[in-house]
DNA sequence: AAGATAAGAAACACTTTGTTTTATAACAAA
DNA sequence: TTTGTTATAAAACAAAGTGTTTCTTATCTT
């Protein structure tokens, strides 16, 4: 990819995600990202489409790169032996979060981060899914699937959420257990077939 | 309260909440909802500061009135016999949403309906404080309280969420069982104090 | 060094926003 | 019915934003 792409392509995402920290997304406009991303009215069209797609392109890079993180931890792939820290990817995931590399918290934190809630949650399920290949439970009614696939992403990025609405005080592994906690009842991890 | 008032503020209302079931609430523009509610320009900011007021407005006055409805349910203030209904309250709020009178379901289904599950999740909270005035545990790990209070309040909101995503198949009886499958492992009702 | 490609500047028609001014109609109370 | 009050409407307004076009300049790649 050409140099001067990557630099533009940077200095938009850059501008993007500090005005994300200051104002809620639908009082930034182009014209504000424009000017302080110091870049042509041109070179922005040329680059998305509309301020809803760069939104979108700055999402997937962020929480993909996360998610994908947290796939590659060694608990994913290793053979589930029972009991042992039966979710501690959920832990790396809170851990990594709490590095702010690359400002995702910035945007989980901003006013109206109802949007990064929702890509954040995408993201999550499918890490869900190959988290929990096989769901069972311990009530006698039995839940759909996606159901419980759903309530689960949503609980961690609620549980995210309390965490940085109270300045995250507590420490990464106090808040992977308050999950784990309200989660566990309902399901048990079974081995990945 | 005039009567010409009382006529405006509808017809905003209605032009909103129709022009809302349409497309997203940031691709609405106050003239639009002139135009559909046949008001005048100055009408309009005579009534609503701004876009964001009006919504918000609406949003409380559907919410208040949806789980005000719910909270005089016979069941909130009857002296709860050990395990008859646990979470009464809850199916009765389904049913209520079904029969979808003021077009909660229509902003529930929305796109972008982040602004209205913000709201409606605000308004729950108080709703289920009301609800589980004592909360005990069957971890051993306690939570805070708002931690869980808000999981809760989370966890019923995806659950009629997801019921809209499918069209709501489901009645209403079965959905209020899904949510307390989910829940009721970590919560116990206990009498009010 | 040469051709391709990205960036920037300026201007554009257009929409939206929120305000102001003035005039008309509906209201409440006497 | 009359009177004073208040809501509405129409039109015009400046300011800001949007997305596009044209043309020029700078920077890459080979």
């Amino acid at each position: 990819m050409d140099r001067r792409q990557q630099k533009t392509r940077a200095a938009i995402f850059g501008a993007f995600t500090a005005l994300l920290s200051e104002k809620s997304y639908n009082q930034i406009s182009v014209q504000e990202i424009i000017d302080a991303a110091n870049v042509g009215r041109t070179t922005f069209y040329a680059h998305f489409e509309t301020k809803d797609y760069l939104l979108k392109e700055l999402c997937e890079e962020l929480f993909a790169h996360i998610i994908e993180s947290a796939m590659g931890h060694p608990d994913t792939h290793s053979h589930p032996s029972a009991y042992t820290a039966p979710g501690s990817v959920f832990l790396h995931l809170i851990q990594h979060l709490q590095k702010n590399d690359n400002h995702i918290l910035d945007l989980l934190s901003s006013e109206n981060n109802d949007i990064f809630q929702r890509y954040f949650k995408s993201n999550l399920r499918q890490l869900i899914l190959s988290q929990f290949l096989n769901l069972t439970f311990v009530t006698n009614m039995p839940l759909p699937k996606d159901y419980l696939i759903n309530h689960i992403a949503a609980a961690f990025v609620e549980t995210v959420n309390w965490w940085i609405s109270r300045n995250m005080q507590e420490n990464a592994e106090v808040i992977a257990a308050y999950f784990l906690t309200v989660i566990h009842p309902i399901i048990t991890h079974e081995s990945c077939v």
